[in-house]
DNA sequence: GGACACATGTAACGGGTTACATGATTTC
DNA sequence: GAAATCATGTAACCCGTTACATGTGTCC
């Protein structure tokens, strides 16, 4: 039995209710699409290996002549869940994976234009984040939202989010503003900037051990 | 010709000068491992593709009795590369993975204590960064740094991954004192702070199209 | 003489992606 | 009756990972 996050993933899901995955995979998708991206075809995969290993039990129903399968978590899987969720297999740290930053290390081989160009697609690319949080954040506000009973650690996870499209949006705006303002400064300038940057972060106060 | 994001990130390393890939390994585990990470098997596979494609040169070196492979980008492979740092085959947005994160979402599945401990993890799993930031941010702040001329651009990748790193920090650690608080108050109090979280972020100034 | 850095890989495996396929049901 | 949604997959591929293997040079 050898089960990956993604397992994990799907049979916390099953822990909060059954699901076709038809609607699982909607509801990842909404949910923690932005920090545990997975295929669809992979959604509908995975349930099955964990009734194989008796995790997770599926249900056949019909609406009209159509089938439609319901997955939901046995006892077997509720344990299995408990034991990760109690570690101790170690959580990796955040994991990023980020193109345009690849982009902007290699820039000066480039056009400086360019650069731009990159740095304003980051903040195209954001919206999307800013979307979802918008969605999720209003069915909470509004009380609606499915979980609203999870609104304790599912504000936290929003935090993250809308704290970490922020900080994306923020210094690709204040990147962009810098790489247009070369051209009108004097190399003196454009040093000291930088190296402004490098002394005011991280703030020293911070540093702990 | 199939190139992945992976070759450029090779090719463009070429481009700044001609490395051994062990060397390169090196550089690309401190420089870029944080947003561009991969595996030093990879590392070594790569530039004999791009060699293939004649985007890339090897010049066999002695030390000794020991062999080493000299890379170099040709006049192909920089042709190659500007075309790819010019787009306009979009960089992808921000990918994110964080398992931490999907074990806060589970967590009321599991005890209270449990998702403290995850924050906990977050905020020590990023030491390695803050690390690798001071490193990085010492060599440019003395001037001493190997790609001194590039500091306009990398002092923005640094700016991004510092800031992330705090922003990371920063959640962890305000997320663990919220649980942490729970214990000694109210329902009512509890959930005034999950809304205040809902209704402050993000902040309304920002929205923007 | 031993430990560690230098230097370069190979083999096996697998999780995950892309692209495609199929048919029923609801909605307009 | 067409279009969108519901619902569930399969096939092929491959990038990337883990784990291991091998030998030289250098430092103390």
């Amino acid at each position: 039995m050898n089960l990956t996050t993604t397992s994990y993933a799907i049979l916390g899901h099953l822990a909060l209710q059954p699901w076709t995955m038809y609607d699982l995979a909607q509801q990842m998708r909404s949910n923690v699409h932005f920090f545990f991206s997975r295929a669809e075809s992979q959604v509908y995969a995975e349930p099955k290996r964990l009734v194989g290993y008796g995790l997770a039990s599926a249900s056949r129903q019909m609406t009209g002549k159509r089938a439609r399968t319901l997955y939901a978590i046995t006892d077997a899987g509720r344990r299995e869940l408990d034991r990760w969720l109690a570690g101790p297999d170690a959580a990796k740290g955040p994991d990023l994976e980020f193109e345009a930053l690849l982009r902007v290390f290699l820039s000066p081989l480039g056009r400086p234009e360019h650069l731009v160009a990159t740095l304003e697609q980051v903040r195209d690319n954001l919206s999307e984040m800013f979307e979802a949080a918008d969605r999720v954040g209003g069915a909470y506000r509004e009380g609606t939202a499915a979980f609203q009973h999870h609104v304790l650690t599912r504000s936290m996870v929003y935090d993250f989010l809308v704290s970490f499209a922020e900080l994306a949006d923020d210094w690709a705006a204040r990147s962009a503003a810098r790489a247009r303002r070369w051209p009108d400064q004097s190399e003196a300038e454009r040093l000291a900037e930088a190296m402004r940057i490098f002394s005011e972060k991280p703030d020293p106060a911070r540093r702990r051990d």
